[in-house]
DNA sequence: TCGCTTTCAGAAAGCGCTTTCTGATACGGT
DNA sequence: ACCGTATCAGAAAGCGCTTTCTGAAAGCGA
């Protein structure tokens, strides 16, 4: 006999792979059949979904107890009980932005015992739709889209077409920021009135010429942005020509090349610079000091958001605070809030103006 | 007749909150019917599981589009086919560390067509805990741990018994920093090794009297840090007694308390100071400077990790970098891959020393 | 032409639960 | 003692898929 060939494993024959014999999941049955009683009872001891005699209700538990029962929430979501899950789709994880308004969204998820299934677009609209669609697949009970619209037909229309169905048939949806055409609950930041306070406030600072460094023209975050800072500008009489907004990508190195561009365009160089977002402005700062510029002595410079770690710049930024992990809650709360009638709700954020080191005042 | 008093909604009787009807979800049985084939044959003609003849595929096909078909991933799920969602836990997605590996994970998960269900303990460890059992719920197919184990009997004890079973139900963990008690595939950044080099760049730079700022001795990610920089400071003879290594939350108020603890303890002041996470060094830097200390003038200041806004800085924050979303990414791969054998496979990632602005020359 | 294999579609079993329906038992009122 | 009514446990029917099993039809050589 080669009994020494044999696999070490002895009570599993013909394994021969080494890897450890798979043991299959406890289910509910083996629960009922130890605890001696039905798997309705054992199902309703287990979840309290009726009465059950105290006694059978205890050899239930103590028996889930033993075998470590775990209910497949695959058969549970199956079987007609609504699933645990809530899908969040953002941009990118990475972002700070999205990171902190993320942040909030897990803290209310957990408090009401939901899994957050999270998915990063990284900005390709086709894979917003993609997810859209997985998360259906997985009948996520609510669906969060964190990140402004894009005011694009096609893109609108393909936004639509997933959606609308998911509404139909009982999902809810929240989204925040604008979004020009869905009709869904949304929580909206103070987009154009923060921007045109801080507008405001830079005039009050003694500033006359200004620049922006802008996100793509199709976000609405962006167009929101610019239009206040535009409006709160015009409101003191001080105008702002469109050649002085430049665009660039939505993150870090766009805010850079946005800062290039508008250096190397040859224009006077404005007193401040105000660039829509904070991560942007981030870049713009390395971009300017790139340059030789010192901030503020030579151009102020302002954001717009108040992620983390820019109130630890030096000097610390100018910007718009958002209460970005209570927007991530808010928008939780609102797509589980049970709706009443037809109405989409709106819950509003304003943004408050903190003016750090990196503007000065011109005298 | 109160025809008025209808609901307005025609063509669904008895509805009176004013929602709109619920229609179900389109089941794979309504495409056969409509494609004209069996269930068996609709399944197989969209999942190409089996040979379909051509024509019944594309009138399935078409059946499916017309009625926008999607499939139920719970009752795939259930009849068998392996579940397309893998689970990750990390302390904090609101810390750009962890956001940075999460970041990684999102771009490989979306490369296999993977649902990524995500959450944050908050550095709760019962949190930890629930949510292994919840993701063991949901079978996700694999489960990564972010974060560095805590060095504790009861809480090993805790992750043992919730792990072990996953495992033996054939599921996949891989974790990102050390584990002691774990003996699942694992990511490993060289904390020790890095810390090492940093001490001997900075003892390079003239430094001798240091002062470390440390995380919760519980977190192996501490320890491996503080052990690796001390141990590179005694290559060059220089000693780090253990009062000056000071403790604080794993945070950036964390850094801000340690090196206010510091300041105070009232011993001399080092010529340099070592955090052991970014975002603590954030957080001493702050606290330095409010106590009027210039960096790296009066004294020098080092972090680890290179998250993303560090280098934006002023001075730039010299650390050890650490190719976090690669690390992610690595996770993933190798809790997906095959198992071959019984061993565990570890993979490394050496962090390099980024000599940046934030320390200074000694002469 | 017959009997064999091969190819492909349908029938049906089941994945692990929840929930309705049914039935047994105990209780109270008359 | 009897009947109506609660109360609680079990039987069984799904939930929407995949997959095995079964069977019909077609193709081929003898």
């Amino acid at each position: 006999m080669d009994e020494l060939d044999a696999p070490r494993n002895g009570h599993q024959a013909g394994r021969r792979d080494g890897r450890p014999p798979e043991r299959q999941p406890v289910t509910l049955d083996a629960v009922a059949r130890l605890a001696g009683v039905s798997p309705a009872t054992a199902s309703r001891a287990l979840n309290g979904t009726a009465r059950v005699r105290e006694e059978l209700r205890a050899r239930v538990r103590a028996a889930a107890e033993a075998l470590g029962y775990i209910p497949n929430a695959h058969a549970q979501a199956l079987a007609g009980s609504a699933s645990s899950t809530v899908g969040v789709i953002c941009h990118d994880v990475g972002d700070p932005y999205f990171a902190a308004i993320a942040s909030g969204v897990m803290a209310a998820a957990a408090e009401r015992n939901l899994l957050v299934l999270l998915s990063s677009t990284f900005r390709e609209p086709g894979r917003e739709i993609a997810y859209l669609s997985m998360l259906r697949a997985q009948r996520a009970r609510a669906i969060l889209l964190i990140g402004s619209g894009i005011q694009d037909r096609a893109w609108e229309r393909a936004l639509d077409t997933e959606l609308a169905p998911y509404l139909r048939e009982g999902g809810r949806v929240a989204v925040v920021s604008r979004h020009r055409s869905l009709r869904v609950d949304a929580v909206l930041p103070g987009n154009r009135t923060g921007a045109a306070a801080l507008a405001r406030a830079l005039v009050g600072l003694g500033h006359r010429e200004f620049a922006v460094l802008a996100g793509p023209s199709a976000l609405t975050t962006v167009a929101d942005r610019v239009a206040g800072f535009r409006a709160g500008l015009a409101e003191a009489g001080v105008e702002l020509p469109a050649s002085r907004v430049v665009r660039g990508a939505f993150t870090r190195d766009g805010g850079h090349a946005a800062a290039c561009e508008l250096l190397d365009g040859g224009g006077p160089l404005p007193t401040c610079v105000f660039a829509v977002t904070d991560v942007m402005a981030v870049g713009a700062l390395a971009a300017l000091r790139e340059r030789g510029l010192r901030i503020p002595e030579d151009v102020s410079l302002a954001g717009f958001d108040d992620v983390p770690l820019v109130r630890e710049l030096t000097p610390a930024l100018t910007t718009v605070a958002l209460p970005l992990p209570e927007m991530g809650r808010a928008a939780l709360d609102l797509a589980l809030r049970e709706p009443r009638g037809e109405r989409v709700r709106v819950e509003r954020f304003a943004g408050e103006v903190v003016v750090r080191g990196s503007t000065r005042v011109v005298p």
